[in-house]
DNA sequence: ATTGACTCCTGCGATAATGCAAGTTTCTTT
DNA sequence: AAAGAAACTTGCATTATCGCAGGAGTCAAT
């Protein structure tokens, strides 16, 4: 937890990040306020950016990495309720009240800025713009984070896994040469994304494999067929949620 | 659909809605203006507000009555994805966007009014508290909606029923006499909520009823002990999503 | 009071999903 | 290169959930 917080080499107008609301959002002036204010600091694979129930300091914004938000339920079983990638927003869940209701876990080595909210408040005031940026931003998290609910309510098992395939090459994309999605993770999380156990993801991706949906490359994945997966799901009404 | 939109009798400044965003985030100024450019509508139990699909031209306030969201999957199935009531905002979801992703059904007779995209624009420049609120309002929502992902994924049956009641009570309140639950709804409704059949629902009421947790009184329903309904997900960590 | 429409209740067989356990592969460390 | 740990796979028995179907109750209109 001793994460050794750093000015970063790079400022916040010359960052690549094109997508971080702060060069979205913010006036030439308030960019280098916040460069100066923001605390930019790296977290390796497995570590915690924050935990359930840690008190709310500010918002951090993610440079470069990929994290899960994540919420622990019965007998620490994870449940995966965002998956969040370069130019995304960490930690608003909490933000206004006392403590996180979810924690976020870096999934591979991170790079993150933060904020804190003395500053944020400023940000606020003197960024219209930056306050609607991130209301929208709420709002299309909400509606994502609905029908994700109703997917899982309502879908079967083959249905979800499926789902959380598509959403996996949704946010982290795949590699242009074999396809194969750009990024790892252990049967166990995609059981946390999809809401069912390890054991249940193999079976369901041995039987992609001999469908010839997706190909098992050791830990990563091949996606041979995308439309197929998402005929698998076409019936959900899930259209306008992947069609982006 | 051919609603009769028309000024309603009460000043915004005299609405007895307090916890409309209009009266809570507004300079006194704008709640004039707003007052001449809302409109104001009478929904009859069943009546959409609006539908999957529509095009968005504004925002909802709900000034009395209540209201589920609903978002529409395999073969029509409903699943209810957010429970409103006085106050409450709608129709946020789509704002931004082309068209609704989810739609909305009064469940009682409903009062609501609407401000549309051009006026909003102005609220947003000129009352920068209410995009702030706005924006908090999304957060929280986005919070609880992320808790009851996680309820949906993990739970059993009957924990989900039971959460399902303590959801209801918490948002539209029981009856200080009797301990009814201030709302009705279908045996399949609940299902909607709970992501489930309207059998199981049946099946578990009863056996609610049998352990003496609550009372049928045809399509009312008696809380008789809420701390045993909660002792039933209490493992669950929803504690903070409750403790309010 | 009688009818009809609707919702609710309940039993039962079918199906889907889970959890365990043993075997296999893959990765890591020395 | 070998050993050990960790993750993955697979079969099987158990359990949970679903969906149908028939009966019971409720409500409203005549």
């Amino acid at each position: 937890m001793t994460n050794s917080y750093k000015k970063s080499n790079t400022h916040c107008s010359d960052c690549s990040t094109k997508t971080c609301f702060v060069q979205q959002f913010c006036v030439t002036t308030w960019v280098g306020i916040i460069n100066q204010s923001r605390n930019h600091s790296l977290y390796k694979k497995g570590q915690h950016i924050f935990r359930e129930g840690d008190r709310v300091f500010g918002l951090y914004f993610i440079q470069r990495g990929k994290v899960k938000v994540v919420s622990t339920g019965l007998n620490g079983r994870e449940q995966i309720v965002r998956l969040a990638a370069d130019g995304h927003i960490l930690g608003h869940r909490g933000f206004g009240s006392e403590t996180y209701p979810v924690g976020a876990v870096a999934m591979e080595d991170t790079q993150v800025c933060f904020l804190d909210n003395a500053t944020l408040e400023d940000v606020f005031i003197n960024n219209p713009k930056f306050t609607y940026g991130l209301m929208m931003f709420y709002s299309t998290e909400l509606r994502k984070t609905e029908v994700r609910l109703r997917c899982l309510a309502q879908m079967t098992l083959r249905e979800k896994i499926a789902e959380s395939l598509l959403t996996l090459k949704k946010i982290f994309g795949v590699n242009e040469e074999d396809g194969t999605l750009n990024v790892t993770l252990s049967r166990q999380e995609m059981a946390d994304i999809a809401g069912t156990t390890a054991e249940q993801v193999t079976r369901e991706l041995t039987n992609f494999e001999n469908e010839l949906l997706i190909t098992k490359q050791g830990k990563k994945i091949v996606l041979l067929n995308a439309d197929g997966l998402f005929n698998i799901i076409a019936t959900h009404n899930v259209n306008k949620y992947f069609a982006v």
